[in-house]
DNA sequence: TTGAAAGCGCTAACAA
DNA sequence: TTGTTAGCGCTTTCAA
């Protein structure tokens, strides 16, 4: 655990840049050109602070003429609180995330929290990158679609991070994660074909060892089981790619007994197994085929894949994943929980689910 | 500007977060636990520290016992380098930019940045979210396909952080910009359209008041115009949307005389196109219509589409980006650029080039 | 309602 | 090679 020790890491860094440009303004400047104390500065940018309004007025509009900004980390330095969401995600693939990375920074910002980024490949690298993000001292670390050794969660406790996980979850913790439903919207896709009547079931399935992926095949196979159908063919595709779907639909489809309709693991392992099935094998969808996918990406309403699929409410899991933060950092017996936000199955075409309808 | 004063920002956060956790563990434990100064830990930390190596591993290998780490905000305080990089993001819906911001993170990562990102609309949104950012005393702001106002920039470089634009650019300031050559990138398709005989051209536009989308259709204008050829239909799509592509193209296809030949502002504009061109209007490509978009993102690769395009150079733009943000940061006497990136064709089959190749 | 002083965790000049 | 001291920019008791 060595310093940064890099090339950016130069002595002559600071300097060059303050000869670039002007030293920042602090609050010793304005104290001294209004002739009040650093205090009163610091009370002025302080909400709840005893102040007569006209001082507040008078150092705001001198901080305004001179472009003063309280420095966050000071501040942060002696608050304890860094106002610092520290965020990792990985699977960047996957245009579900930056869409709910976008809103959820968006929110996070109207909490006045900023959000420092990690992107991470699907392997270790989340565990890896944790540490150097706990040194900025993060107010709390969300970890988005990627997993995280019980190991390194102890390790941002120790340091004092809360951390919340969005769409994963950990067995075994009492870490505090927010994830759609997949159980329950395996089960659905179930009940959606055997109530149409199909009878040769298969399931796409994506990384193997995600908690999405293994959730949404088990309540499929679950329900299906339930209600006494034959077991799912299984196709794996290894992850959750286009590339992926795309040649597991083809393998798929050399299997025998060939099934009439698949659950694939999400939207972009759909819409390839719909390109495969569409362009490599001549197949008309739905009349050969049918295909739930699972996320609702904006893709999925495109005319060409029209694809039925469970949508995640990423609003309302960025909303629950907001309050719960909130109790994370306001309320010290709030005991973590694992919170699972029912998706809902949104029809488009590329499913035929006819008569029962 | 006042305090953040938000519903986070209760008194009790830190009080109920050190409850749940506990305290972090500083120079000054290391120090007392092995008997030496706190200046003696922190040289054990800075690589080019005149330290004993022997005391340096004693200090080290006690950090990691204790879970130490420096605080880099304290750190920052007095080194006057944050290591952080502030980046801000526009047009999240563009399948290009995740994947820039992915590896930009990554590669400022390397060099010691830890990358804190602010997602904006299209709008104003960024000269907005841009003072928040640098309460932060990032070591440089990356603005990644958004406007900045000059006022904006003028703001950053008064409180010392240095800019960086990418894939845009601004008028009449020395503002370091990295951005690919859409000049060129549109001369390149004018003459490839050109050299395959067509005549009769046209231009989806995007976002009507980005430099991408202008100098793109400049530079096809003006080639076409360099070779005497009609100047092209130009369709205003409204924005960088499929959406926007999938109707622009309707439109298009309604004015007179019928283009042979469209390009389009980007790939997913282009995408957008190429749907409605088939499911609308139930031509072939390239039977009936050859189309060219730009970036090559992962899509365009897609079977179903086999988008030609020409692919912006995401790696060399993000290495040159790093490089430059070096100079910015070591030497006091580089004079901001503006650096252009040629792009390059990426020959598929949405365009038919045939016999001049 | 304000100012003085202490100190957050760390680094850097200076002494030893 | 190490410790002592000062102080980065800010907030926060405590006095006035």
């Amino acid at each position: 655990m060595s310093n940064t020790g890099n090339d950016l890491d130069k002595h002559t860094a600071a300097s060059a840049r303050r000869a670039r440009i002007g030293r920042r303004v602090t609050a010793r400047d304005i104290a001294r050109s209004l002739g009040v104390s650093i205090s009163t500065v610091s009370r002025a940018f302080t909400n709840d602070a005893v102040i007569k309004p006209a001082t507040r007025d008078r150092v705001l509009a001198e901080a305004r003429r001179l472009g003063y900004t309280p420095d966050s980390l000071a501040r942060g330095l002696i608050t304890r609180r860094s106002s610092i969401a520290g965020i990792a995600v990985a699977d960047i693939t996957n245009p579900f995330y930056p869409e709910v990375l976008a809103t959820l920074t968006r929110r996070l910002h109207e909490s006045g929290l900023q959000s420092m980024v990690f992107f991470a490949g699907p392997g270790r690298q989340v565990d890896e990158a944790l540490p150097t993000l706990l040194q900025y001292n993060p107010d709390v670390a969300v970890i988005l679609a990627a997993t995280l050794s019980s190991e390194t969660i102890r390790t941002c406790e120790q340091a004092g991070t809360p951390v919340v996980l969005f769409n994963r979850y950990v067995n075994n913790t009492d870490t505090l994660a927010i994830s759609c439903d997949n159980l329950g919207g395996g089960r659905l896709v179930a009940d959606t074909f055997l109530d149409a009547g199909y009878q040769r079931l298969a399931y796409i399935s994506g990384l193997p060892d995600t908690s999405t992926n293994r959730d949404r095949l088990k309540g499929f196979s679950e329900r299906i089981r339930e209600r006494e159908g034959d077991p799912p063919l299984v196709e794996d595709a290894g992850s959750f790619s286009y590339e992926s779907g795309f040649n597991a639909l083809k393998r798929l489809m050399d299997r025998r007994p060939t099934p009439e309709a698949v659950f694939c693991a999400n939207d972009i392992v759909a819409i390839g197994a719909l390109d495969a099935a569409k362009v490599e094998l001549g197949m008309k969808i739905p009349r050969d085929l049918s295909v739930i996918g699972f996320d609702d990406i904006s893709m999925a309403a495109w005319p060409p894949y029209s694809l039925t699929t469970v949508r995640q409410p990423a609003n309302a899991m960025v909303n629950l994943t907001l309050e719960k933060i909130e109790c994370l950092l306001t309320d010290s017996d709030y005991q973590p929980e694992q919170l699972f936000v029912p998706g809902r199955l949104i029809q488009r075409t590329s499913a035929r689910l006819g008569e029962s309808l």
